[in-house]
DNA sequence: CCAAGAGCTGACCAGTCGGTCGGCTTGGTC
DNA sequence: GACCAAGCCGACCGACTGGTCAGCTCTTGG
């Protein structure tokens, strides 16, 4: 009685993944002990076997999930065919709301590259250039259609909007008055009209 | 003969330190066990107690350093009582130069706060908190004067711009093109003057 | 009503961890 | 040439690690 023999199996193995993002985010994939999982889970260590293989591979998980996410979101704008500096825009927004939204798992994601096996860390590193790549391409159309006007290289332009974007799983507050899609907007348009050094004008008001 | 029976004491204790930085960086300060920094120094494990209490001891230097750093730096540019905007830039580039002088430091600042002692945890976030507030007072007073304009919170600016400068440690490569100094600049400027979206521009060749 | 098997477990394993300890080596100083 | 402390080390400790395994319990389908 009282004790369920579970949920489907399959349910289970969301759930195991689900505590491990929480507490690898809490206390780090390396200090977090199989039972600190067993325990989040409510069960004891060896039946977490069941459902994983190891621990490594839930960090696999992890990051595969990220990886695909990341990368389909920018391939399904881009396939859009906005104007580059709207399609940059909407990556953008799109970026830090899956950003707010896994804090926990972006956090992992981007601190703990030491420790996947060295197979995914190449694949992590040529998606990551992927990614970024795209982007560069987008800067660097947006200037010549005359939307963007940059003072500096494409590639820098990028990582400082990914640098603002991504930076946000360290600050953002579920709890805070805004919601997701402000907060991203609110960045976006930061980062694209610029905090604007106003050389010419008066404050008024 | 060949063993010098040692450098000053001192100085040991700063390689120490040195190479914990370089190995913690490498491998995280979990994955690091102190019979690698003692590889790393080229000593006995026994020997590094000679110079370090804990390896904690080791990283809460790291910390200890880097919020030093940062303050005074924050503060010594604010002492000199410059425009809000021209403070908010020299504090800005002067970060990411030292992000770029720093990387490995600073990659362990961000990423093990899990592993430090709770009292220094609790004084990290009061450092950040300070170090970020300066930095909304410096926002606010530059809107105030009209040389800024947002379309934000201070807040959301204030993170905005952190998080592109401090994203700097996952970028910058020491062996490219251009220098910390030059970097710094362009990345501020991008931020300051923006990106901008230039909506009533042609594009010309 | 029973066999099957999914779900779960405690006991166990070999290895590693951070840290300690007693004592050896060595260079500098009277 | 005797002494001494700084520097250094191998051996050891208890705690904990990720992972295995044989076997128990309970639900379900025939």
């Amino acid at each position: 009685m009282a004790k369920v023999q579970s949920s489907n199996g399959a349910l289970r193995k969301a759930q195991v993944l689900e505590v491990a993002i929480r507490i690898f985010s809490e206390r780090g994939y390396r200090g977090t002990s199989i039972i600190d999982l067993a325990e989040g889970v409510g069960v004891g260590k060896s039946s977490l076997y069941h459902y994983i293989r190891s621990k490594q591979d839930l960090l696999v998980e992890c990051y595969d999930n990220v990886l695909k996410e990341s990368l389909a979101a920018e391939r399904g704008i881009i396939a859009r065919g906005l104007a580059p500096a709207a399609a940059l825009k909407e990556i953008l927004v799109d970026r830090i709301v899956y950003t707010c939204e896994n804090r926990r798992l972006l956090q992992i994601f981007f601190e703990e590259e030491a420790e996947l096996p060295a197979a995914l860390a190449e694949t992590l590193l040529r998606h990551r250039r992927e990614y970024a790549d795209a982007l560069v391409e987008l800067v660097k159309s947006a200037v010549v259609d005359g939307s963007f006007q940059i003072s500096t290289t494409p590639k820098i332009v990028v990582n400082t909007m990914l640098g603002a974007a991504n930076w946000v799983y360290k600050w953002y507050d579920p709890a805070g008055a805004l919601t997701p899609e402000e907060l991203a907007n609110s960045i976006a348009e930061a980062l694209l009209n610029g905090i604007r050094t106003n050389k010419r004008r008066k404050a008024s008001t």
